[in-house]
RNA sequence: GCUGGUGUAGCUCAGUUGGUAGAGCAGCUGAUUUGUAAUCAGCAGGUCAGGGGUUCGAGUCCGUUCACCAGCUCCA
């Protein structure tokens, strides 16, 4: 007998008991919406044998590791169904994803999204038939013979076969798919399926392999959460910040300059009020600011590197026979002012902050509204420290952006970056480095996943990713550590002991840049800007053209107390001015007719909280006042 | 850059098997003077993304360039 532990409550069984009998035998009623279990924190099949004593927890859909499974189990599915329906289907890989689930096929034709609802049809009629999911195990050279025909598994049984482990498959009918599990016992398991898209994907991720044909599809146990789930992405488009732009008349961009956006007056006043929100933060953390040239020439560029591993992305001209390149970063820039005079160890470490325009080309396909373009303001600065005062540096600068970031309500996920193929530097040296990172930022408790080579070709860095409206995360914040370019630039400062040493520096941005912030907040507050960012602050509505004087004096009263005002004489209903300031999310809509002249006040509505009642203006400019320097989100 | 999709008025979209472009909203003009999410009427607005091809005839069919959308790769 065997002793198994339920959420806190050991009950004996017989040795070999599977976590769906335990959960059969004692009533939890959790067999059919079950998907998996958790075995000491491991999670496994429900048809995994206990052998030893241990922690059991039944997984349903609830819990993300159960909903993992889930629509792992709905993706080898979709690979059944496409097996079918299109013989000679090499099958790749199907992972469950953050939102669903995909799977890669290479396809003997290629297929259009008009093919979907047949595979979905496909999709049915296999739950319908129920087939149990099977797990068997065999030796890399059973599991090669097992593959024959299917090039891609067979490449990954190849890379886990040096270790001498057996591979493991799941069988469910006619299909069979090298996978490591966890599954559902069953097809009959899924209920409510969605193919939602269908798209090319490099097999491995690398654009010099084959691409595949990826479907995106996510599933649900109900028909209710899959409509709720759709609603959801429906509402979220309601957010997209390019959708939000040209609403309020923020920005534009234009086929005349792909990637360059413009920005409209009322853009311009948001994009301001974030760079004074960003000067009165660096002041306080002790930052100078600086302003370095938009293009030098090309001997600088090749010094500092980024003309070997940065070229292709840098826009480029000649002047007089110079070869200029115009700036992709601003951190050379930042070198040649550092060494403009010689430093002492007093005035380390020593923040330059500079917005700087930068210009990079990117790849047509990744260009994305405001979130990724080809010219953007970087918020960048560049501290220059001694190497012992790394730790410290560091953490401010995290400090640093957890107050930027409490400001408008963002939460981010932190990744540290590490030495890409393309660097230069020793291995010990970005080793070092990366430990520094990972013990600065382990040492304030946050957490952080690895991103493998992905970090700047001079050094390791921590990126900082905050959400959009549908989940995809863009890098805002990233702190980079280096000790290449100071060395590239012969960087000294002058030590206690008299002798000339080299500084390390780190490039860190906040925002990441000023327009793809402005996208992240823009989708985050749904378009409602807290008072202090909103380029219209108020709106006064007259009720009527004889209320006109009394608007006209009202809003100049605003004005004068620093308020952004807007005036709406148009010879409309109230009901229709109030609905063109609600849908241009407003804060606040100021009624005024024959009553408020009357008692001279304002009728005061919020876009949020509605009609907030009568209150002269005195105490109206009181309350934005407090409200603007709170810096509140409502 | 790659794969797939899309491109009709400022916006959202109609446009039958190829036969000279249509609506609502926005805009303008007039009427209306209005009390918390759409007052009425009239007017104006388009080389159907751009070259090209097939055809007596192309918004519709074919090819190409460009842009956009989703994803991949890349990245702030």
């Amino acid at each position: 007998m065997i002793t198994i532990d339920l959420k806190g409550q050991p009950k004996e069984f017989e040795r070999g008991v599977t976590p769906a009998e335990v959960a059969k035998s004692i009533g939890m009623g959790l067999y059919k919406s079950a998907c998996a279990a958790r075995v000491d924190d491991v999670v496994c099949d429900l048809r995994t044998p206990l052998n030893e004593d241990c922690k059991l927890e039944i997984l349903t859909f609830d819990d993300q590791d159960g909903k993992k499974a889930y629509w792992h189990t709905t993706s080898h599915i979709l690979a059944q169904a496409v097996g079918r329906l299109f013989p000679g289907t090499k099958f790749a890989i199907g992972p469950a994803i953050d939102n669903g689930f995909y799977y890669d096929f290479d396809l003997p034709a290629s297929i259009s999204p008009d093919d979907l609802p047949k595979i979905e049809e496909e999709i049915k009629k296999i739950i319908k038939e129920n087939h149990e999911l099977t797990r068997f195990e065999l030796d890399p050279n059973d599991a090669m013979e097992k593959m024959s025909g299917q090039e891609y598994k067979q490449e990954l049984i190849e890379e886990h076969s040096g270790n001498g482990e057996k591979i493991s498959f799941y069988e469910q009918g006619d299909f069979c798919d090298l996978c490591a599990g966890p599954h559902l016992m069953s097809t009959g398991g899924v209920k409510a399926v969605k193919l939602t898209s269908i798209t090319g994907a490099y097999w491995r991720g690398d654009s010099t392999k084959k691409m595949l044909t990826r479907i995106y599809g996510i599933s649900f146990p109900k028909a209710r959460q899959l409509e709720e789930h759709l609603q959801m992405l429906e509402e979220a488009k309601k957010r997209d910040h390019r959708k939000i732009g040209r609403e309020q008349g923020l920005f534009m961009l234009r086929d005349e300059g792909p990637g360059f956006p413009f920005f409209l007056p009322k853009g311009m006043v948001l994009k301001n009020l974030l760079i004074d929100y960003w000067r009165e933060v660096h002041k306080r953390y002790g930052y100078m600011e600086i302003s370095t040239p938009i293009m030098l020439n090309r001997q600088l560029w090749e010094r500092s590197g980024h003309w070997e591993h940065y070229k292709d992305n840098m826009y480029t001209t000649v002047i007089d026979d110079v070869n200029f390149g115009i700036k992709p970063m601003n951190c050379p820039g930042g070198m040649l002012a550092y060494s403009n005079e010689p430093h002492s160890y007093k005035e380390l470490p020593m923040r330059v902050g500079e917005l700087g325009l930068v210009h990079r080309h990117e790849l047509s396909g990744t260009l994305h509204g405001l979130f990724r373009v080809r010219c953007f303001t970087q918020d960048d600065a560049h501290i220059f420290m001694t190497p012992d005062q790394m730790q410290d540096v560091i953490q401010e600068v995290v400090r640093l952006f957890d107050e930027v970031y409490s400001t408008f309500g963002l939460k981010y996920t932190i990744e540290l970056s590490t030495m890409p193929e393309d660097h230069i530097g020793t291995v010990e040296e970005w080793e070092k480095n990366q430990d520094i990172l990972k013990q600065a930022i382990t040492a304030m408790g946050k957490d952080f996943v690895i991103n493998e080579g992905d970090g700047a070709f001079y050094g390791p860095k921590l990126d900082f990713h905050i959400a959009d409206s549908l989940g995809r995360t863009w890098q805002c914040g990233t702190i980079q550590l280096d000790s290449q370019l100071p060395e590239r630039f012969q960087l000294e400062y002058t030590g206690e002991d008299g002798q000339k040493h080299r500084p390390v520096m780190i490039h860190r941005v906040v925002l990441g840049s000023i327009e793809r912030f402005i996208g992240v907040i823009t989708e985050h507050l749904a378009g409602k800007f807290p008072l202090w960012l909103s380029p219209v602050q108020a709106v006064v509505l007259p009720i009527s053209e004889r209320h006109h004087g009394y608007a006209k004096a009202l809003a100049s009263k605003l004005e004068e107390a620093g308020l952004r005002v807007e005036c709406d004489l148009r010879s409309e209903k109230i009901g229709y001015k109030i609905r063109e300031a609600q849908v241009q999310q407003t804060p606040y809509m100021l009624v005024v007719g024959d009553k408020e002249i009357e008692s001279a006040g304002i009728s005061v509505r919020h876009r949020r909280e509605g009609d907030i009642g009568l209150m002269d203006a005195g105490a109206f400019i009181e309350m934005a006042q407090k409200e603007i320097k709170s810096k509140e989100i409502k």
